[in-house]
DNA sequence: CGCCCGTGTTCGTCAAGTCGAACGAGGAGA
DNA sequence: TCTCCTCGTTCGACTTGACGAACACGGGCG
């Protein structure tokens, strides 16, 4: 319930993250120790339109913002969007349990997607039995996957990997992908990742 | 100017998705049943922008695709999507540990954030004792902690919360926190998110 | 048929983004 | 100190995106 301002479906009021994205530039620049002039270079961009970027003025095309992402190496959507956010727990029991009618699962979301936001944290437990069966998600998915208890076979149709206490897994979630549970009381975390 | 494919994320399609943004655009659109004209006009933009943005052709700025983003109600990141990703497992014990020194910690990372991902993994172990002290990282990070086993007292500095298996808390990493391991075998997944 | 909408496209003009160069500021080294 | 290099910003010229109007096409209707 006290879920995060979610209502503004796709928040954006009107107006367009100019400073977010200058500030996320900055910030991404500044991460990885690059001069304005290095990531200007690397981006095949002039000294002068980043600097205009990453003051938050004027309007940048596709193309430059997609130039700075690659050399950057962090993904386009990375540096349009707002973060900021408040300490919440969930205890144990208390996040909104999921229940499969397929099999014999349950995935508590722990931190949602809110529109805007590209990760979802999910905690899966499940017992033997049928598979679950997860369809194809959205192009760019991505599925991390930690167990934390029992034993998991999972991951993309045909390239499903047996996973122990402690093992962790990384596979696109934009194929159709099983989740199998080997033992009673088997646990993992899983993180959705959307680009 | 190829970027090393030094590990197997994402790799940089060099070229701008002026295509992708023209499929997804006009998708979206005709999923909506908006004509060309209404979509402009709900999105503050002339017939002719949109109609060059929707051919491919030219270089639509930020502004103008954050207004047919809204005018859509879809996230910004929709329009400008792309990649898929291999599988990757890291078994049990296979994760390069890093120690730490002033606390019995050890924090193995999963999925790194080589210069491209902005969410670090961490299974992160630890035993009773001081407790581990984390400066604060760059603004906008933000740390999801899932509890494994033992218990934990974690949080910003004077939000500390306690944490047993099963609980998630999440807060701002970009202040000082700490984690605390209580009982011997304390484990937790940390993702950490940087903005 | 002739007319009036509606669709989406193309064309000329203006504003704005991008570029290269020049600029002042700060550091390291001789 | 003087020099040389790099930092990031600012300025003028060129390029290009965004706009509005005119355009061609197609359907409904009197």
């Amino acid at each position: 319930m006290e879920r995060t301002h979610d209502a503004p479906t796709v928040d954006a009021p009107e107006g367009p993250p100019l400073r977010a994205i200058a500030d996320a530039v900055r910030r991404e620049r500044t991460r990885r120790e690059l001069s304005l002039g290095e990531l200007a270079r690397r981006a095949g961009l002039s000294k002068s339109t980043l600097s205009q970027v990453e003051s938050g003025a004027g309007n940048p095309s596709v193309e430059t913002l997609w130039a700075l992402a690659v050399a950057l190496g962090v993904p386009f959507a990375r540096l349009v969007e707002t973060p900021a956010q408040p300490v919440r727990v969930v205890r144990s029991g208390h996040a909104a349990p999921l229940t499969s009618e397929s099999a014999p699962f349950t995935s508590a979301l722990l931190s949602a997607c809110p529109p805007g936001a590209r990760r979802d944290l999910h905690l899966v437990t499940g017992e033997p039995g049928a598979a679950r069966e997860a369809h194809a998600h959205n192009p760019g998915t991505v599925e991390h996957m930690l167990v934390t208890a029992g034993c998991w076979v999972a991951g993309p149709e045909g390239e499903q990997v047996e996973l122990h206490p402690g093992d962790y897994a990384c596979f696109p979630g934009d194929r159709p992908h099983t989740y199998t549970a080997l033992v009673p009381g088997s646990a993992a975390m899983l993180v959705m990742e959307y680009s």
